[in-house]
DNA sequence: GTGCACCATGACGATTCCGTGACAACTCGC
DNA sequence: GCGAGTTGTCACGGAATCGTCATGGTGCAC
């Protein structure tokens, strides 16, 4: 899952930060200091920072810089409070990736964090076809063939197999499948998941019990095993 | 570049939808309102219309009908709230060319974008002749023989299989049938082409109670089975 | 008008699919 | 090893979808 590090000292804001992201599905975790924000940075090594600029202590200037110079990458979205120091923020070079002006509004937020993520890590396009070893997938068509013999999938059996798919070799959350095969807003159990992962092995796998394709990632969640080229 | 306008008032979801359009490589422009919408599709003549049904002044079935009324027959996935809506929608003669209910994934809309612009710029040929088993079919002079007998099809029964035939292996939706044999000015219920598989499968296949050609796929639609070349 | 073919709709049951919970089996860190 | 957390598996009930049939409407030919 994707992990976002928010840098704030206003509780009100980081709260509604807060909320907003962890409803998109990401994992978050907050600081309310410069210092604290660059210890985190450290050990969890998170996929995003929305970093405030005044902050208590070291300010966001200087936390972007520290972690340059220790040499995280991380892409990073500032939070300035009025326009007048964007071009300090820009100028700077403090390898900022984006910056907002208080107030923003949250969609508009979400949507540059979608933006920056994917630019960071872009999104893999779904396939229309797939194969590997004796088996034949064809989402256009909604056919699957195994060894010549057709086989029947369900459609979230096909949706999961897809995205997984796109992920080749990645490990794909049980959240992130939801998201991507189920909607946006409907969300079952991750067990569901399972089970429609446990339906595609019995389908696909030569020994189920012993899946050499579909790998369950432990903790993670599952990855499609990419077949050599 | 495939040009996409995007009409949705929900500004979140407005986002979701033009990143991953973006992403997608379409060029896409956005409206929140009917009005602003119409003066778009006047302005821009996009290639799709991505239309929420529920906006704010004008709403999406006004805005298909005046669109089409103003001679414009740029193809149009509609976003619907709910499911029970979904005939009525479609029985309004609106013109839509496909729908999805809300919540939908965005690997699903991505997919159903492909297809409705993929049917919309290179019209596939509608076959003039099919042959399969023992069924012999002349689009043309609308003939059809099974073992040598002639048997009757109708007119409607006729377009099923001649568009099913045209993506002989691809799946296809009740909807995009409905389009491509009823025409966009007429729009029965969903239901109604079952009926006319139904029909179809008593006077072509051996077992109609297992199909061997005219397949249906699940939640999707139908497809045609491809003889083996 | 009457009869006929065709079409659209709705109802009903059958089928398929999906989500959940329970429990066993497993994995990992200690 | 041991225990907590995670995953595999299974069975069940409800939901969604589909096949089928009966009904009624429409337009056309006679």
């Amino acid at each position: 899952m994707t992990q976002i590090l928010v840098v704030e000292d206003d509780a009100a804001i980081l709260r509604g930060l807060r909320d907003n992201l962890v409803y998109e599905n990401y994992e978050v975790e907050t600081a309310r200091t410069g210092d604290e924000a660059l210890r985190l940075i450290r050990e969890l090594q998170p996929d995003l920072v929305i970093l405030d600029i005044m902050l208590p202590g070291i300010n966001g200037f200087e936390v972007c810089r520290l972690m340059r110079r220790g040499g995280h990458d991380v892409p990073v979205l500032m939070l300035t409070a009025r326009g007048e120091e964007v071009d300090r923020v820009m100028g700077l070079d403090l390898g900022a990736d984006d910056y907002m002006t208080k107030p923003f509004s949250i969609p508009e937020l979400l949507a540059r964090v979608r933006a920056i993520l994917r630019r960071a890590k872009p999104e893999a396009a779904l396939p229309e076809r797939l194969e590997f070893d004796d088996v034949v997938l064809d989402f256009v068509q909604y056919q699957a063939r195994k060894g010549g013999e057709e086989i029947h999938l369900s459609p979230k059996e096909f949706g999961v197999l897809r995205y997984l798919a796109a992920h080749a070799g990645g490990a794909v959350t049980r959240v992130e499948l939801l998201h991507a095969v189920w909607g946006y807003k409907r969300f079952p159990t991750t067990r569901t998941v399972d089970n429609h992962i446990a339906a595609l092995r019995s389908k696909l796998e030569d020994d189920p019990g012993r899946p050499k394709r579909i790998m369950t990632v432990h903790s993670v969640g599952y990855r499609l095993e990419m077949s050599p080229q």
